[in-house]
DNA sequence: CAGCTATTCGTTTTT
DNA sequence: CGAATAGCTG
């Protein structure tokens, strides 16, 4: 315990960590594994060891690179450290996502693996278009079958020729195929989808000794968060940065590994003990967030899981109060009575809003419980679901910004030539797109040389005049034809993974002739050129002419928004209109209203959940076939495989049932439907098999309908009474 | 070409 | 039940 301060005089660290973690933060020796279980401090490991790298060892900002999964996680860290360390030291800390770190990198590096260094990253939905044009299908399922494994792959580093020798089904042997097409298509797009984000860096890193050194010498010590997530390619990436001196800190939970199905592979945590034979593991038990009620039930669940390192929860916050069960005619009555539930409990605990969760496995599960909550007037937020930046008008602006930055990027041409309407249509478009690929060119270089392609003469003028637009925004936000990054990639020069094109996505030839008036412009500033580009398309008109004035007002105010929060950003990190897009098409969500966190209840899903706490928590649906999800695998021909299948999902279903289980401080409610109402009918439902395994002594666990649920009329009736009338601007507060 | 209506269809989880 | 797409009309 006093070591720490023996052998570094002077420095604080805060009594308050445990002999575990100190261990953890101190040890610097060589790469070291945190196993870290739910709500052992496992952020506090990670900061707290920032501050000490900077502080006590004499480490710049620059030297550390703290990597997490996703923007929340990363802006919370960055926070902590602020607060533990001088601004002045802290200066070049970067603390990010993968994706964000891939980004950074890319941009730097493109040129090395064929790209220039304005491509675009394409969104999922993008991404899915160009996969039914080459599969030439609408058949959705097989769609989203062919993306799944074309995002497989590559997360496994295999590459297209790889996956045509590992294909085993003639449909897997397809998808390979379109995986190839697809490649090339990006290629030709100068466009990137997530995946590449973090793919093409770590294949760079390991191809190129130059590259490596190179980022090697900047980055000198490595965090990773949440490392059981990792799947190869984050892991490949992460051993090359680290290099031969692989000082690094990785802290994860086998338990709480909810990612298989996006490529992460817990094997991840057993091949660093491998490939690492120095490698010191520390373990962190002790729980400081729930009570012995709570854990023991977690405990008891996992341990029907194989782990590799065995851990056991503990905690000194007392016993609390049992966990409840309660069984439910069907989701309406689960989604009224978790409602009333919480407005009782909220009453009678004189406890805030915002201190209740209710998580569920579907985000479709929402819709119901929003009803309820909005019912009886309780404020409400939900995590999860459609993200801002799926939201369609914030598409179609960034479909302008990405095709002001990159000309090549069709997908967004398409969108921002379409919306708003402005004469062009499908006939057009398919005109433009037969041209283009013929001759090898973008879809906007084809609009140049529309007289060629065979579009209809009074076509023209509209064409012309969106071509003059755009030019006209890319000499402003200062891409200089001619310039640097004006060239297209040299033919020969492409990355392996891409190089063996087939179809119509080769290479393109160098852009269009410069316009005259480009030249001539000088560069502007973000911000200017942002409202500049609203008014010129006219989009708050296109809104309101084409909507319903209520939603209009609703998209128009997003609009806003997302304007306001641009322009920040710009000037925040200084960042011209190039930069700018490509950031916007990663950072996320919730950075916005972050000021003001409002009182209210959090509805979330479970993979949404991980990582938060709340005092009570609800945990809605717990039945067979939607908490251990069951997809169609009804035939089960040869039986090991499968079977072997799908013991892994359920076990991956259990653990994020103890995700659920473990965001509970003090008090933990489940409950189930005996019926559900799904698509068209009702479907009868089963408990769930978790619920017997968690070990809950007392009360019923399953069977009769409960006595000890009041009358959902009867307590509404009650509540009323407590509450006489809801409060005056207790609306439901919605991100 | 664009906007509207009819009809089909579906179910995980997300950077 | 609600969303996304196809097909039809002005």
């Amino acid at each position: 315990m006093a070591m720490a301060f023996d052998l570094h005089p002077g420095y604080t660290v805060p009594a308050d960590l445990n002999a575990c973690q100190r261990e953890a933060v101190t040890y610097l020796d060589g790469p070291c594994l945190v196993l870290a279980g739910a709500g052992s401090g496992k952020t506090r490991v990670i900061t707290q060891k920032i501050a000490y790298l900077l502080r006590e060892c004499g480490y710049r900002g620059g030297d550390v690179v703290a990597l997490t999964f996703t923007n929340k996680a990363a802006r919370e860290m960055r926070e902590r450290v602020d607060r533990l360390v001088d601004g002045r030291i802290g200066q070049g800390l970067t603390v990010g996502t993968f994706h964000s770190l891939g980004l950074r990198f890319l941009r730097e590096e493109a040129r090395h693996v064929g790209f220039k260094s304005q491509f675009s990253i394409l969104d999922a939905h993008d991404a899915l278009g160009i996969i039914q044009e080459l599969l030439a299908t609408t058949d959705k399922a097989r769609l989203r079958a062919v993306q799944q494994a074309i995002s497989l792959w590559k997360n496994a580093l295999v590459d297209p020729d790889g996956a045509a020798r590992v294909a085993a089904t003639p449909s897997e042997a397809e998808a390979a195929r379109i995986y190839r097409s697809y490649g090339a298509t990006l290629t030709a797009y100068q466009a990137v989808d997530f995946d590449d984000l973090i793919r093409l860096p770590a294949t760079l890193l390991s191809e190129n000794a130059d590259v490596r050194a190179r980022w090697q010498r900047r980055v000198k010590y490595l965090l990773i968060d949440e490392y059981q997530d990792t799947n190869l390619c984050q892991y490949r990436l992460m051993c090359s940065l680290a290099g031969m001196r692989s000082l690094f800190t990785a802290v994860g939970d086998d338990d709480q590994a909810i990612y298989a199905w996006r490529g992460a592979t817990v094997e991840n945590l057993a091949k660093l003990a491998a490939d690492y034979p120095a490698l010191k593991i520390v373990k962190l038990e002790q729980n400081y967030r729930s009570v012995q009620r709570i854990l023991a039930a977690a405990n008891c669940l996992i341990s029907r899981n194989s782990n590799v390192f065995g851990k056991k929860l503990w905690s000194t916050l007392g016993q609390g109060e049992p966990v409840e069960v309660v069984p439910m005619d069907d989701d309406i009555a689960e989604a009224e009575s978790v409602a009333i539930r919480i407005s009782a409990a909220r009453f009678e605990r004189r406890a805030q809003w915002k201190d209740f969760a209710v998580l569920y496995r579907g985000n479709q599960q929402a819709r119901v419980l929003e009803q309820a909550l909005r019912n009886l007037r309780i404020p409400y937020t939900v995590s999860g679901g459609q993200s801002f930046f799926e939201k369609p008008e914030i598409r179609d602006i960034l479909a302008y910004l990405r095709l002001i930055v990159n000309d090549d990027d069709d997908p967004a041409f398409i969108r921002a030539a379409t919306t708003p309407r402005r004469g062009i249509g499908q006939a057009t478009l398919q005109a433009l797109g037969q041209w283009a690929s013929r001759t090898h060119v973008s879809l906007f270089a084809a609009l140049f040389d529309a007289e060629n392609a065979q579009v209809p003469a009074r076509q023209l003028a509209p064409l012309r005049a969106f071509g003059d637009l755009i030019l006209d925004f890319q000499g402003r936000a200062g891409r200089a034809p001619g310039g640097p990054m004006a060239a297209g990639v040299p033919a020969g020069d492409l990355p392996s993974a891409v190089s063996g094109s087939a179809g119509r996505a080769v290479p393109r030839q160098a852009p269009r002739q410069p316009l005259a008036n480009q030249q001539a412009r000088a560069k502007q500033p973000a911000p200017a050129l942002l409202d500049d580009l609203l008014g010129a398309i006219g989009y708050e008109r296109y809104l309101f002419d084409s909507l319903d004035e209520r939603i209009a007002r609703g998209r128009w105010q997003n609009v806003l928004e997302l304007m306001d929060w641009l322009k920040r950003k710009a000037r925040e990190d200084n960042l011209d209109l190039i930069e700018l897009t490509q950031h916007v098409a990663l950072v996320a969500l919730l950075q916005r209203n972050d000021e003001e966190e409002p009182d209210a209840v959090k509805l979330s899903t479970l993979h949404a959940s991980k990582g938060l706490e709340f005092a009570h928590v609800y945990l809605v649906g717990v039945e067979e076939g939607l908490l251990p999800h069951t997809g169609r695998d009804e035939q089960d021909g040869d039986s090991d495989r499968a079977a072997e299948l799908l013991a892994q999902r359920i076990q991956e279903e259990r653990r994020l049932m103890y995700v659920g289980i473990t965001r509970a401080k003090r008090s933990l409610h489940l409950s189930w439907c005996r019926k559900r109402r799904r698509a068209r009918d009702d479907v009868a439902r089963e408990v769930s098999r978790f619920i017997g395994e968690m070990g809950l002594a007392e009360s019923g666990a399953s069977g009769e309908p409960d006595s000890a649920a009041v009358s959902p009329g009867e307590r509404l009736r009650m509540l009323r009474q407590l509450l006489d009338a809801p409060p005056p601007g207790n609306a439901p507060a919605r991100k």
